[in-house]
DNA sequence: GGCCGCTCTGAAAACGGTAACAGCTGCTTT
DNA sequence: AAAGCAGCTGTTACCGTTTTCAGAGCGGCC
């Protein structure tokens, strides 16, 4: 079934098909609903390896992601698949593996004739790379940007810095005073702006920052651990422990129930994500929640705008978490 | 960048430039190296689109799937973005939401001009369907399927039976004769065929199937919590839960948690898929793992072999599960 | 009555590749 | 010596759309 098919059925040219299914220029009321029964009946649908060569735009956006299966991602694909199938476009996804070589590779590739835009998340590119594509014309937007980047990239992020800030206040209104951090890389963006909040809250509670108990480890359970050890190592331990994400927070509690210290009485614990996870723990975590799948839906409605219009003004949304609070935290022990 | 400029720099014609990128047919050493050249100098990839429309390969394969989320899916899908990635091949991601029409009218779309293939985890589609789509010539494999359908069709599926009949030794082995099963839908194919190893289980060791120890419930931590409940309501309640899937496991083991029970002293329970949560809880589940990386891979295996010679013999491949062992089940109590 | 503008429609030229076909060279075979 | 064939390359038709352009019909206005 090709549009030249339905032309014939219908007796009419295929201009006129093409008008009659984009919903662009004039049909008579007749001539549309004639096509449309000839198009119902036969069930056509447009090729779209032909519209994009012809048109340009082949309804397909690209979107990248390290990996598919942590929840933390495929929660904002989620999103950014429901969003786009609003648009009536469909998704290629592209898991990098966190291998820059081959987002690289795959972009490239994608920005030429295959896809109108793309969402890259966490991309693996360098700023300079990521100016490289824009000024070659390819539309995108960044979804947590893991270093900044130029100005004029839209990005949507949590706003990591409030959230954290959030998390602090909670423990301090508990009455913690010695709060420890245990922070991801902080080559990444999302980590600098976490401990900006953290500084800041202490600050904000007239205490200073002991460089002692913040430790920066891998964004994994195992990193969780080895902080958590340290930490309980010290002279003077800390009474909470701020975990930037949750699997550091998982890793922090095993090794705190491991020592017989109780969740929360000899400490409380937050994390951020707050992932499934979360709530399954004993006892359950309190955690920021980031908003994965608005983050991934707000990403597309920028998008759009940009596949549309041709570029737009710089914009960079940071949109609000919400601290989630559970049994891992509570005030602190007499000691 | 098109092939005719390339074609033009490299002094050659669009069809030699073709010739080169595609590895087909004679081309000279020289030739060919002075037109790599330039391919990399200029960064040339050839669009997708004018591809798809000239030869009617695309390089695209749809995947539809209810949901990216749970990580049931998302580790599926991670094995077929592999498996294709190695093939040079892209996905089409199509989250169907469970919606029976919307995976219709996607698939209706996605097999004319836009993709080479499918690949359909859980899918919505009837066997009738999935028949009327194969005489279309779309070529498909389906990923654990709902119910049973054309045996042309191929499938990729866990050993359901015998996973289940793992769990049950293992249960049997530790002394339980009470074993109760909190099924998901049986609709479900997958649940047919756990039911079937639950039952030869216990037949094997000489046990006739108590009707009031099968409970069926929603494939949730809700459903799980509703017939544990109503489980530990009989007059002899059972010692031991063989939960069809994890969710529905978590849901018991709350509900025995709360009622005191002692986890695996007063009540074993086993879980299926081996999801991530089920190190997590405390005490950790012991669940049966199906390998849904290689299902997802090895559904991209077969539908690469469909591809390319069109059409193969009927295969339906079911792979091994393994029962992974931990905290959750230990022998009987003396009651 | 001539002109304008609106509505509607069709012819035809792209879009960027692929692949069938033909043509050329130089070597091997008969 | 003619024929055949492998290796290499170019010409060209075609894939299924969109889109530009032109033209036809028609009512309203000066």
């Amino acid at each position: 079934m090709t549009i030249r098919d339905v032309a014939a059925l219908a007796g009419v040219s295929t201009a006129t098909i093409s008008r009659v299914v984009n919903r662009s220029g004039y049909v008579s009321p007749k001539t549309r609903s004639a096509v449309e029964a000839v198009i119902r009946q036969h069930g056509y649908t447009a090729s779209r390896s032909a519209r994009g060569l012809s048109s340009g735009r082949t309804g397909l956006i690209a979107v990248t992601v390290p990996r598919i299966h942590p929840s933390y991602f495929s929660v904002i694909v989620a999103g950014v698949a429901d969003a786009l199938y609003e648009h009536d476009m469909r998704i290629v996804l592209c898991p990098t593996l966190h291998e820059h070589d081959r987002e690289v590779s795959l972009l490239a590739r994608l920005v030429h004739g295959t896809t109108d835009g793309g969402v890259l998340i966490l991309p693996e590119e360098s700023p300079s790379e990521l100016r490289d594509l824009m000024t070659h014309g390819f539309s995108f937007v960044v979804i947590d940007p893991r270093t900044r980047i130029d100005a004029r990239v839209p990005t949507v992020s949590a706003a990591n810095a409030a959230g954290a800030t959030q998390a602090m206040e909670h423990l301090l209104a508990l009455g913690h005073r010695r709060i420890a951090a245990i922070t991801g890389p902080s080559a990444l963006m999302a980590n600098k702006e976490r401990t900006r909040g953290y500084n800041a809250a202490l600050a904000a509670a007239g205490l200073t920052p002991d460089p002692e108990l913040t430790f920066e480890s891998e964004f994994d359970v195992q990193g969780g651990a080895i902080a958590a050890s340290a930490l309980f190592d010290l002279a003077e331990r800390p009474t909470a422990i701020f975990a930037f994400n949750d699997q550091l927070a998982i890793g922090a509690m095993r090794v705190a129930l491991a020592r017989n210290l109780r969740v929360p009485e000899d400490l409380s614990i937050v994390g951020f994500d707050d992932t499934s996870e979360s709530e399954l723990l004993r006892p359950a975590l309190t955690s920021v929640r980031q908003p994965l799948a608005e983050m991934g839906r707000m990403g597309v409605s920028l998008l759009m705008r940009l596949v549309e219009n041709r570029r737009l003004e710089a914009v960079h949304i940071e949109l609000a978490t919400e601290l989630v609070i559970r049994g891992s935290t509570g005030p602190p022990g007499p000691r």
